[in-house]
RNA sequence: GGCCACGUGGCGGAGUGGUUACGCAGCGGACUGCAAAUCCGUGCACGCCGGUUCGAUUCCGGCCGUGGCCUCCA
């Protein structure tokens, strides 16, 4: 199968050949850690993450090398402690660990590296050194700039020229720079702003620009530490690796500055032979801004919806295309995941899922990988598992293919599976339960980190009803359970003896009798289905 | 202002030089005592104007509309 990618730099699409196939090496811009995270945010780590698992697919889990980075030296990282008067580690600290969480939660395994800018200072001085020592960058005033004249295709991969950007510039250019678009590399700190010893001979502390991060962790990472791994062939282009990929927004100027640093200073045609740029998304037919009020963070979202239906429906939209962030889209996402797992999985698939899964996986759906293959087009992967779904139906075979398939995806797991599928202990009332549906699937969507937090306010807003949300410990499940006190006799009998007696009415063509108990149990906030298998139930909406 | 994308049926959203996306909603059917649910089937489309072509939603040009970048925002 031949794996297709779009390649920002040349605008087509080509089949993607690593430099070596025993180690497939990408980088990915990872997040500026100072706030909670948007759901804009959400779209390169969810999108890559699907490259990520495609290319483990193809190439085997161990022969791919998955960089994110952290960016935790930033100036709105020190606005931001200043602001709340804590140390700058604490802020970014914290936030990783929120990030770290939410990703969880959509379904995102972790990268294979996820490198700080802060513990890699000296591979950027390193750099830096480089490229002032071969005339690509030059000290002024206590800042090292690039010198953007000594890259001669500079521009080629937002497509535009000097001049243009010369003559677009709104912004007041720095007096020490040489040329309008020269870029920062090093910057002086003023006191109580991070600072390391300088590069170049600068006697002043100071702390690196943001696009000399990125060039050096990428090299230290997919270069440096790779090298031992690297067969003969990928020895052949040094510094060199196979995707870079991140926001559409990141091209200019900072995937077009992290080119010309690397290639200028490692002497090479290229610095990825892939450059993948993610489109960009707003709420509900707007930008989002926080001006707007619609600022969406990614924790907002957990709150309301199962991680997985987040996933489903970012995934429904190609990757490249702009995609308009609405509730719809989520509610017609949870509905679709629900409706496989209450109809086509349950307890004894998942158990012999998960434990084949510690052997050996069933093959993939091939409409599946052919899909992903063909440039990530999850819209036409996740078309294959409603096929399989539809097929589910009548084949139990299917039902495990679908899960597989789902799995894959990064849509369920076994604990969100169990998130869209409500329950409660005996003796909380259904009807309860239906009442708090919402505030049952934000508890059992809930990260493990963040969930004691989460359960704790849910349980504060039912408190006066006397229930409570309560963990299985097996499975990580959630019940609605009755906080204290014997209670009434447990109601998921009830409802199982009602069930039968109307049944048995029916039998005896007593409709009078059938519709009655229909209607006792629709009080209970339980919904009947008939079908030739017997009778299922469900909690009312 | 410069540069770059995008514009598909009631809604969301793939794809294609002539032939099915898919999902939701709608309609019809099966099932059912009725209902719900489920399953099966089905109508509805390619912003506007030109051009190339036997034929364009798909290629080219123009226009209109929306969005992005040019400000260390994914």
């Amino acid at each position: 199968m031949e794996l297709k990618l779009y390649d920002t730099l040349t605008r087509e699409k080509r089949v993607f050949t690593p430099i070596d196939p025993s180690r497939v090496r990408m980088y990915v811009c990872g997040p500026t850690v100072y706030d909670f995270a948007h759901i804009g945010n959400a779209r390169p780590v969810i999108v890559f993450d699907v490259l990520f698992r495609l290319l483990r697919h193809v190439y085997g889990e161990g022969h791919v090398t998955y960089v994110r980075n952290i960016t935790d030296v930033d100036d709105k990282i020190n606005a931001r402690a200043a602001e709340r008067g804590v140390p700058i580690q604490q802020v970014t600290e914290e936030t990783y660990k929120e990030f770290k969480a939410d990703v969880e939660a959509l379904g995102c395994l972790p990268p294979t590296v996820e490198p700080r800018a802060t513990k890699h200072i000296a591979a950027m001085k390193e750099l830096i050194e480089k490229l002032v020592a071969a005339g690509c960058a030059y000290v002024a005033e206590d800042h090292v700039l690039f010198n953007v004249s000594a890259m001669p295709d500079y521009g080629r991969l937002s497509r535009r020229s000097l001049d243009e950007m010369v003559a677009g510039a709104r912004v007041e250019v720095a007096p020490y720079k040489k040329a309008p678009t020269d870029f920062v590399l090093w910057k002086p700190s003023k006191p109580g702003e991070p600072a390391w010893g300088s590069p170049c001979g600068i006697k002043a502390p100071g702390r690196p620009g943001w696009h000399i991060e990125c060039s050096a962790m990428a090299d230290y990472w997919l270069w440096e530490k790779a090298k031992p791994n690297l067969s003969p062939a990928g020895l052949a282009h040094p510094h060199e690796f196979d995707i870079h990929g991140g926001g559409i927004d990141l091209v200019f100027p900072h995937h077009e500055n992290e080119i010309a640093q690397s290639r200028c200073a490692f002497h090479t045609p290229a610095m990825a032979n892939y450059w993948m740029h993610n489109g960009f998304l707003q709420v509900e037919g707007e930008k989002m801004s926080k001006s707007l009020g619609n600022f969406v963070t990614i924790r907002d979202l957990l709150g309301d919806w199962p991680g997985g239906a987040i996933r489903l429906a970012m995934l429904q939209t190609h990757y490249r295309q702009p995609i308009n962030w609405t509730a719809e889209a989520l509610r017609l996402a949870r509905e679709e995941l629900a409706s496989w797992a209450i109809h086509v999985f349950d307890d004894e698939l998942l158990a012999r899922f998960e434990s084949d899964r510690l052997k050996r996986l069933p093959p993939l759906d091939a409409d599946l990988v052919a899909a992903l293959s063909d440039d990530l087009n999850t819209a036409q992967a996740i078309a294959a598992l409603r096929a399989i779904y539809r097929k589910a139906q009548k084949d139990d075979k299917q039902r495990y293919h679908l899960l597989n398939a789902a799995v894959f995806l990064g849509l369920l797991n076994l604990q969100n599976i169990g998130a869209l599928i409500p329950s409660t202990s005996g003796s909380a009332s259904i009807e309860q339960l239906g009442r708090h549906r919402d505030l049952f699937l934000r508890v059992q969507a809930a990260s493990a980190n963040s969930r004691p937090e989460i359960i704790q306010e849910a349980n504060n807003m039912i408190a006066d009803e006397g229930i409570a949300f309560k963990v299985l410990p097996n499975d990580g499940f959630v019940q609605l359970n009755r906080v204290s006190g014997a209670g009434p006799p447990s109601e998921m009998d009830r409802v199982k003896q009602l069930i039968d007696a109307r049944n048995a009415a029916r039998a005896a063509k007593n409709w009078k009798e059938s519709d009655r108990i229909r209607d006792e149990l629709k009080a209970m906030g339980v919904v009947l289905k008939d079908s030739k298998d017997g009778t299922t139930w469900e909690i009312a909406r």
